[in-house]
DNA sequence: AAATAAAATGATAATTGTTATCAATTAAGA
DNA sequence: TCTTAATTGATAACAATTATCATTTTATTT
């Protein structure tokens, strides 16, 4: 993988917002730094990135992924009401992944959790 | 919900493929019983099961959402190299959802995971 | 420093999966 | 049987993402 400016600064612009953008909110704030970067280099970088695990691609979401620089071991919870997706943080015993492993044969090499439901201000509302 | 003919069909074919097909495999499926059926009647469908929780969407995969007749509480294998989809019992201790809903103040209604790797069948190919 | 090959880019067309629209049909209750 | 709401089929529309391709940039070799 060769260097280039845009991916960099796609992935310094991905690190800069806490939440979990979708493609085309960070392809605005990218295009505040640099007006002439392309959406496809955009996409293409936030795919090469999440294939070199520099970044996560967070999908099963409405309809568009979401990304998340943020690669340590965590999981995501979606709110059902808001679409807010937060990070959670929990223990999978490990002798969970042992066992799938063992009685079904196959190589477990990465798993995403995603909780669902509403958070704490929506649980709040009524309707 | 009224009854509809379609409907039952659709589900009625889900339940017969072992797999968890996408809507394009399932719609090929369908059209075999019912030369009529309509791609948007079985999105429609499909959508109104899943809602009710008749039938699972699961996403996250590739493009495609694939379907799931099984609505135990079960999770799901993807194989990176095949991109086989299977079953996977395994238990998560109920204190994880306390814990996050203690510390967040959400509510969990649902959760998903989805583990990736290598099923037995890849694991033993070279490359 | 010049030459070269591989990688990356910007612009945009194309694709894919899915949803919206709408007139016609069907289901269910009064 | 009448009425209303739900559902359908056909197809247009849409939104997110990917492919194409000529040009530019990066890294390597001479």
């Amino acid at each position: 993988m060769n260097y280039s400016r845009q991916r960099e600064l796609i992935l310094e612009t991905l690190k800069e917002n806490v939440v979990h953008p979708t493609a085309e909110y960070l392809y605005e704030k990218v295009r505040e730094k640099d007006k002439n970067i392309s959406l496809a280099t955009l996409y293409r970088n936030l795919n090469k990135l999440a294939q070199m695990k520099l970044i996560r691609k967070i999908d099963g979401l409405e309809n568009s992924a979401h990304f998340d620089h943020n690669t340590h071991e965590h999981y995501h919870f979606i709110c059902d009401k808001c679409g807010k997706v937060f990070d959670v943080d929990c223990n999978i015993a490990p002798e969970t992944f042992k066992q799938i492993q063992d009685t079904t044969g196959c190589l477990i090499t990465g798993h995403d959790i995603t909780f669902h439901g509403l958070c704490s201000e929506c649980k709040g509302e009524n309707q």
